[in-house]
Parts: C-alpha cells; structure tokens; sequence
DNA sequence: CGGGGTACTTAGAACTTTCCAT
DNA sequence: ATGGAAAGTTCTAAGTACCCCG
C-alpha cells in the first residue's frame, strides 16, 4: 500500500489512505492522481452521476409500468393507488375518514383501481415526456442500463428499451460511457441546471456571479471553508483532462453557498421581513402572501447560528471522511492481535454468570450435541414467562463451538483452463481461486458494469504474482469461459444428484448445524442465526454500488474474535490457527464477529430468531410501537404546530415528521459516498420531490421520487396538508438539485426531540407502529366472519399486502413472471373458449330437451350443465389468481410480516376467527413468534394497553 | 458537536425444497 | 416421474440507533 503516499495530498492523509484501496492495484500514477484529486469533488459528482442515474433508472422503469400498463391491468399502478390511500390513511383525520369509506372503497375498488391507473398513466406518460424533455441530450450511460437490468428483470423489454434510447442519442452515449463519470460531469451540471430552471421556473435566478464575490466577502466561518473546500477542489481539476468542461459549470456550488449564506446574513433584507409578524405563530396565513423568499430569509436570520444548514456544518469535516476506509484498508495487516480492551467491564459481569451454568434445566450442553441434536423435540424455553433481567446484560452463561469457516478452495482440475488473450495460462491457486469468483458470475449483469470490472481487475490484480501481474492486464482479454463452464457443470451435476447422494449430504449438514448450529445460553440450548464465516467472494453491492466487484477476502480464524463465558468450553481454533482473540463480553449478544475487507464492517455471529435475545427484542418493539399509540395524537399535534414555528430547523423536523409518520418512511441517516446513493426521510434531497399545486384533481400534491434502502425505488404522490406544501416550497427555495431538502436536519436531531416527546422514542418506531395498526385495522375491517377460511385469509393477505405497500417492500418481479403470467393468460382463454362450447351445448340440449324431451336428453343437459357450472368456477378461479399475481407481482409480504406486524394481532385474528395458525405463519415463522402464539388471545388488540417494557419505561411518565 | 465505531434490525436476492399439474 | 412454480431457507448487504471521544 505504499504507493498511496504518493497521492495523498498535504493534511488529508486519511483520504490518501482511504482512497488507496481501489488504487492500490499499482504503481498508478497519474490515473491515480486524476482520482485523488477529484476527490473532494467526489461527493457532488457523485451525487450528480446518480441522479442522473436515478432519473435513468426512474426513466425506464416508468416505460415499463406503461407497457405494463398496456399490457394488462395493474401491478404497480393498483399499488400506487393502494400505497396512496394507505398513506393518507395515517394521519389521523384522514384515518378516520378513511375507515368510514373503506368498506365503500371495497367495493369500488375495482373502480377506482382502474381510475387511478389511468391516472398513473397520465402522470408517467407526462413524466416520461418531461423527462425525454429534460434529458433530450442525456446520455444513458452502460451503468444505468445495467442497474435497469437488475431491477428489471424483463430483460427483452429491456433490450428494446435501451436499443431505442440508444438510438437517440448514441453519440453521445458511447463516449461517456467509457469515460466514465468525469467527463460527463460538467454536462450533467449543466443539464441538471436547465432542468431545474424549467422544473421551478418561478423560483429565483440570481446572478451567480455577483452573489459568489459577496459570498467571498463575507467569511462566515463555516461557509467559508467549506467555500475554500470547493476552490480547492476547483483547481485541482483544474489540472485534469476535463478542465473545460469542469470549469464551467461550477458556479453551481458556489451558487447554494451563496444562497446559504445569503438566507443568513443578507442583514438589510432581512431586517426589513423581520418586522413581520412571521414570529407570530399564524404565519401560514402569510404564507401565501409574501413571497417565500422573503418569509424565508426572516426566519433564517432569527434562528441565527443553529439555523445554518447542517450541511454547511458538517461539510467543512467532510474531508476526513474517508477514515473509514484506512481501517478497510488495513485488511492486510490482518494479523495484528489487540489486547483485549474490554476486559475490565466485563470481569464483574464474569461473577455472576459463572453461577448461572449449574441452573441449566432442561437442556443439556452444547457439548453433547448429537444427543439433542434434533431441533424438534426439543423443550421449549418459555422466556417469556420468567421475569426479565434488568440489568442490561444479555447472558451470564454463554458457551459454543465457534464458527464454521469456510471451505478450503479446491483446485480446478487441471483442464480446466483459463485463456488469456487466447492462449492458456497456468494461474496461481489464489489467482485461480479469484478468476473463479468472477467466472460463476459470467452470466450474471454484474460482469458488464463497468464499476464491478474496473474493482474486480483492481483486486483480482492485488492477489497476483508479480509474473500473472505482468501479463494479465486487461480484463477484456481474459476468457473465463471454460472455467464458468466447469462450475456450470458442477450445478448441474449438483442438481442432478441422486436421492442417496442428497440424503448423505443432508445429513452432513445436519450435523454441521449439530455441531455448530447451537450454543447455551444461561443453560438453554439455543439456535444460532449464522454460525457460518461467510465464503469469500465478489462484494455484490446492491444498486449502483461504488465497491461492487471488489475480493472479499477469506477470513481467517486469525481475524475472529470469539465471545462466550470465560467459565464454558472455549471453542477451538482450526489446528495450526488461532482466533484473533477471545473474550466474554455479556454486555452484547454476538457469539464471534469479524471484520469485513470490502467496507470495514463487522459482521456477527448472532443467535437466530427464536431465540431469547431476539425475541425479547421483538417483543419489547411491538410495546413500544403501542406505547407510541398512547401519544401519537400528542405528537401529531405538536408537530402540526411546529409546521408554523419561527425556526427553520423546528419547520423542517416538523415536516420530515410528518413524513415518517404519514409516509412510514426511513429515517435517513447520512451516507458515505463510497455506498450507493440511496435516501431516506432526512436525508432526502431536494430533486427527490417535486411540488404540484394540484394534480389529478388533489391539491398540494408531493411527488416522490427516490432510491431507498436497497436502492429500491420509492414512488409516491402524495396530497399533503397546505402547510406542509408551504413548508416545502420554502425548503426547496433557492437550493439546487443535489442539496440537502432538510438542511437543518439529521437523524440524530431528530430522535434527539422523538426522545423528548416520549421516552425511548425514535424514527423507526413509526414504521412499526403504522405497519401494526394498519394490519389492526384492515384485518378489522376485511374479515368476515361468516367467510370460509380460505376467504379469510384473503383478507389476510390482503391486509398483510396494505402494510408491505405501506412500507414500500417490493422484489424484483419474478423472472419467470412474464412467462408464466402469460401461460395463466392462456388457460384463461382456453377456459373461456371451453365455457362457451359449453354454453352453446348447452343451450342445444336445452332446446332439444324441450323439443323431444327424451330422458337421455335430459340427462345429457343436466350434465352439460353441471360441467358449465364447474368451468365457470375454474375460470373464476384463475381470474382471481390472475389479479392476485398481478397484484403481487413487485410486492414483498415477507419483511412486512416478519419485521413490522405485531404477531400477537395475527394471533389474535387467528384465534378470534378460527383459522389454523399455520395458515399464517410457516413453521420458522411460528417459531420466531412463539411468544405471541402463547401469550395472545382472541381479544389482543394492538392499539389496546401496552404492557411494561422494560424497567426504565415503567414510569409512563412521559407526557408533557 | 461531529466523527467514527459498534451492535443490532431490516432487506431483497439467491438458492433449495416442496408441491402440483401433467 | 417430470418439470416448473411456489414456498421456504439462507445469505449477506444495508439500514437504524446509540455510544464514546476529542
């Protein structure tokens, strides 16, 4: 790694370090160079390339929700509707509306189904001319159509979409596609620019220059530096291959700092709006009066220093950033052992937990795993009956085999040959070992990212010797094919094995999960989660991921630290090796944990999800969510009137609130850039919304629009209260796309006052709350009591689907989906064709039966009939399957289920209308939720009384 | 107060097994 | 039996939250 120091610049020496490792790969240099000093600049490119691939991305998949839409009726646009409806549905009035209309809503669901397609059209159709229209020039570059290609699956659609966007403007294409981000930076600026000009016409235009010689005069500290930050980064590009180009759209960061700074200090101005009433409360009722700018400017001015966009804050520290990587990078001194620091702590904690071993009941010890091995007849700790310990520590006993490594690499037969600008070549085991990660991935659409190719060949060269160094050097002259072929083979062999073969190996891995699976725990025998070292690999981010392609690298007993009791049988290191260190820390959960080369992170060995530890925290998060019921009409209150404060960051915390709770979004934490670009709640930026006075028909319509975790794309649009439209109006003045929507806001700020407003409160409690009772309330509103079961658990899953739209829980359609829709489609047609030859028959037998009236007739007709009868129902049922495929075809029930619903109403449902708990849940799921199966009646409502948490929450003292 | 680290939950994709129609 | 889809399981990435330190 020493050819970093030569990149780094002066007094940024983490960066250097950071950014050596996708360097790292040689003696780079003026490459490398070019990278470290677009470095700072990083972060806004960054920003601006994912825009620009959301917009992409959003691009095409719009094209595919009107295809859909062509196609058939409504995957997403019924969602859309659902998704909309559901969310108007939390806040309260609304909520109340809503109940009355729902059954109403039942039945014109279909109804409006269709309307609100056809609506959804309109705006894509409007939104893809917009976008067209915006983009005309753009470029879409490879990336953009590779993610597409993951998120869509539909592959031909696909082809064809980007065949014609290619014909578009192919140019333009090719030439940004292989350079890369840099070059196309600037344009995107510009296109981003005139976006936004069009986009909010009204809003301000200031001269940039004028306002950036201000800027400079003025010296706010803050500003300041970050302003010198952006000079900086100004000249050093200046030096690069794409001055021009890089040149010219800059004013355009100096332009939002200005514009900062101008909201803070343009004193005369400001003092002028001050007068205004706007410390008054009603100010909303200016609102729409006095130009927002104006409004604006005073209120900034009175907050003052804390006012200032948290951005400009924070920027100014940005550049340290990269530390985080100095540690991944370190990967490779892996060996180096720490002292175990956290000893002291837990030498007290020690004492207790040597007793507990004796107290084990009914369990034996892990140490005799072959006799308890079997998961089944296991007894059932029923934790949640004892009484819970409250002094924050999560075992006195804690004893385990350690973690499973992963398997030694094998050898490819000799064969099996890797080419290289079409001759063979012998590769070294772990360069061969690499060559086979990227090999398995041939066929996958991660292989033509440019990213994971660029890191790939950066990493793969990393573990060369220096003779494979030399000659390998361009990936494109690199055939894995026949090694692709070979692991292709051992799949298939695989899938082809005997049922003696599969049982042996089934076994196997049973007594793997016998050996490994399980550890004790204050004397119960308890699953572990995964008690497997993950295998290295190809780091598969998700989205436009800045590391996707990079070796994760083995990890090594050397790099483990192992966590149990100091009194249990420590497990043993593989021979020849030993964990990097052993301690017994019961103030956490984790059994072992490693660091992770790709990011740096740790990565753990927990129990699995039946268990005590995990179970208990489940529970206590559905009682919070319901505590959170007990004040939700509080909170909603004071954020209402907190939309009307004096201060911008109050505004802003109000507003994103009201998001959370009315959208269930994320909170947003802030990212590094060395992730994909994905937002949540507070850090949405501001070309993620777009404002409609009125649209469809509803006012104050908010548009989202937006990669979320996962780089899952949220699509919303949203009529919100006047205030809040207001309020985001005023957000969005005089910022361009790429900034900060809440610029006074994170989400330390915000669970700072959520804690405030009730004890133990945070962001993501919302979530859990509004998926809960939204499950409450539509499994309310659905069920029926008279219905078979089987139309109960329609309604199940159709309250259970409210909740996953809720939530935004999508998955990539089926592959197969087309397919096999299509093949639903034929039998639907055939099965018509066949009712009708039977109605035609039918209705001839009939005649002839009242013509001739023979008894043979008679009977022939009644059987005709029966057999139309039994068609019609057929048809029926592949109708219904039909739409309820439709209906799921991007929705995920899972997490919703497993992660947001209280289980205890499922119980309850379950209980109360005489449905077998495993129509439900599956097995695992049942074992998760054993708790709620035991412990819920008929009666559990989850809005009812919540129970005492926890010690510390015992005191409902919370209120204001 | 911000930055970095830690621990734990939440998430969709990929893979495996089971189920069902043929 | 077969093969294809659905259900279930595994895997690990990507979030949230909170703590500590300078």
């Amino acid at each position: 790694m020493s050819e970093m120091d030569d990149f780094s610049l002066p007094g940024d020496g983490t960066e250097a370090i950071s950014n050596g490792i996708p360097n790292g790969i040689s003696n780079g240099t003026s490459e490398h160079r070019e990278h470290k000093e677009h470095k700072h600049k990083h972060k806004d490119r960054d920003r601006e390339k994912d825009r620009h691939r959301d917009k992409d991305r959003h691009k095409s998949s719009h094209k595919d929700k009107d295809r859909d839409k062509d196609r058939h009726s409504s995957g997403h646009k019924s969602s859309h509707k659902d998704k909309e409806r559901d969310k108007e549905r939390s806040s309260d009035k609304e909520r109340s509306k809503d109940k009355v209309q729902s059954d109403k809503d039942k039945h014109k669901e279909k109804d409006r189904e269709r309307s609100e397609k056809e609506k959804h059209r309109d705006k894509d159709k409007e939104r893809s001319e917009k976008d067209k229209h915006r983009e005309k020039d753009k470029e879409r570059s490879e990336k953009d159509k590779h993610r597409d290609r993951d998120k869509h699956r539909d592959k031909d659609k696909e082809r064809s979409e980007r065949e014609k966007s290619r014909d578009k403007d192919k140019d333009r294409h090719r030439d940004d596609k292989k350079h890369s981000s840099s070059s196309s930076n600037g344009e995107k600026k510009e296109r981003d620019k005139e976006r936004d000009k069009d986009r909010h016409s009204t809003s301000s235009h200031r001269s940039p220059h004028k306002e950036k010689d201000r800027d400079r005069d003025r010296h706010k500290d803050k500003e300041k530096s970050r302003d010198k930050e952006k000079e900086k980064v100004k000249i050093e590009v200046k030096t690069e291959v794409n001055v021009e180009i890089e040149n010219e759209p800059d004013p355009i960061p100096h332009k939002d700092l200005v514009i900062k700074e101008e909201t803070i200090e343009s004193e005369e101005e400001d003092k002028l709006v001050i007068n205004e009433p706007i410390k008054e409360e009603p100010v909303e009722e200016e609102d729409d009066d006095i130009p927002l700018s104006h409004r604006k400017r005073i209120k900034d001015e009175e907050e003052d220093d804390d006012e200032k966009p948290l951005a400009i804050r924070k920027k100014v520290k940005t550049e340290p950033k990269e530390k985080k990587r100095k540690k991944v990078k370190e990967e490779d001194d892996e060996d180096d052992f720490k002292p175990e620091k956290k000893k002291v702590k837990k030498e007290k904690k020690e004492k207790k937990a040597r007793g507990a071993k004796l107290n084990s009941s009914q369990d034996s010890l892990p140490e005799s795993p072959s006799k308890k091995g079997k998961k089944e007849d296991e007894p059932v700790w029923k934790w949640w009956e004892e009484t819970k310990r409250d002094d924050g520590l999560k075992w006195t006993f804690l004893e385990h085999k350690g973690p499973l490594m992963a398997e030694a690499y094998v050898r490819l037969p000799s064969h099996v040959k890797f080419y290289y600008n079409g001759e063979p070549m012998e590769l070294s085991e772990e360069t061969e070992e690499v060559a086979g990660f990227y090999a398995r991935m041939l066929d996958h659409a991660y292989t033509t990212k440019e990213v994971f190719n660029t890191n790939f060949m950066r990493d793969w060269r990393k573990v060369m010797t220096p003779k494979e160094k030399e000659i390998i050097t361009d990936l494109k002259k690199c055939d894995f094919r026949r090694i692709h072929a070979f692991y292709v083979q051992q799949n298939e062999e695989r899938k082809n094995r005997t049922k003696e073969e599969r049982k042996a190996l089934k076994e196997k891995n049973e007594a793997l999960i016998v050996e490994y699976g399980w550890c004790n725990i204050d004397g119960h025998r308890q699953r572990i989660g995964n008690f497997k070292i993950e295998p290295p690999g190809l780091f598969r981010g998700r989205g436009e991921h800045p590391k996707q392609g990079m070796l994760k690298k083995r990890t090594m007993p050397e790099d483990v630290i192992i966590n149990c009791s100091k009194d249990s049988a420590i497990p043993k290191p593989p021979s020849g090796h030993k964990w990097k260190e052993v301690r017994a820390d019961p103030s956490v959960t984790w059994l072992a944990c490693w660091v992770e080369n790709v990011q740096g992170q740790t990565k753990y060995v927990m129990l699995n999800a039946a268990s005590k530890l995990k179970g208990e925290k489940d529970w206590q998060k559905y009682e919070m969510a319901r505590k959170l019921h007990q004040h939700v009409d509080r909170i909603r209150e004071q954020y209402r009137l907190d939309w009307k404060s004096k201060e911008m960051r109050i505004r802003q915390r109000a507003v994103a609130l009201y998001f959370i709770d009315k959208l269930a979004l994320r909170a947003g934490n802030e990212k590094d850039e060395d992730q994909a670009d994905t937002v949540g709640c507070c850090s949405l930026r501001v070309e993620h919304i777009t404002l409609h006075e009125e649209k469809n028909g509803k006012e104050y319509v908010v548009e989202f629009d937006f990669l979320g975790k996962d780089s899952i794309r949220y699509y919303n649009e949203v009529s919100v209260e006047r205030r809040v439209f207001k309020n985001l109006q005023l957000f969005k003045e005089n910022k361009e796309d790429g900034n900060d929507l809440f610029d006074r806001l994170n989400t330390q700020i915000l669970n700072k006052h959520l804690n405030e407003l009730m004890d133990g409160l945070t962001a993501k409690v919302f979530r859990t709350y509004n998926a809960s009772r939204t499950l409450q309330e539509q499994l309310d509103l659905l069920t029926n009591d008279d219905d078979p079961i089987p139309a109960k658990i329609l309604s199940y899953n159709r309250a259970n689907r409210a909740v996953a739209i809720l939530c935004n829980h999508q998955r990539a359609a089926p592959k197969t989906f087309d397919k096999s829709m299509a093949s639903l489609q034929k039998k639907m047609e055939d099965k018509k064709e066949q009712v009708e030859e039977a109605m035609k028959e039918c209705s001839q037998l009939k005649k002839a039966v009242k013509s001739f009236g023979s008894q043979k007739d008679k009977a022939a007709y009644e059987k005709k009939k029966k057999a139309l009868e039994r068609l019609k129902e057929q048809l029926e049922k592949l109708e219904l399957s039909a739409t309820d495929k439709e209906e799921n075809k991007t929705i995920a029930l899972g997490t919703s289920k497993l992660n947001y619903l209280d289980p205890r109403i499922s119980v309850a449902w379950c209980k109360k209308y005489g449905v077998p708990i495993e129509k439900v849940y599956n097995k695992t799921q049942r074992q998760k939720f054993q708790w709620a199966i035991e412990m819920a009646t008929a009666d559990y409502n989850f809005m009812g009384e919540p129970m005492n948490i926890k010690p510390e929450d015992e005191e409902e003292e919370e209120d204001e």
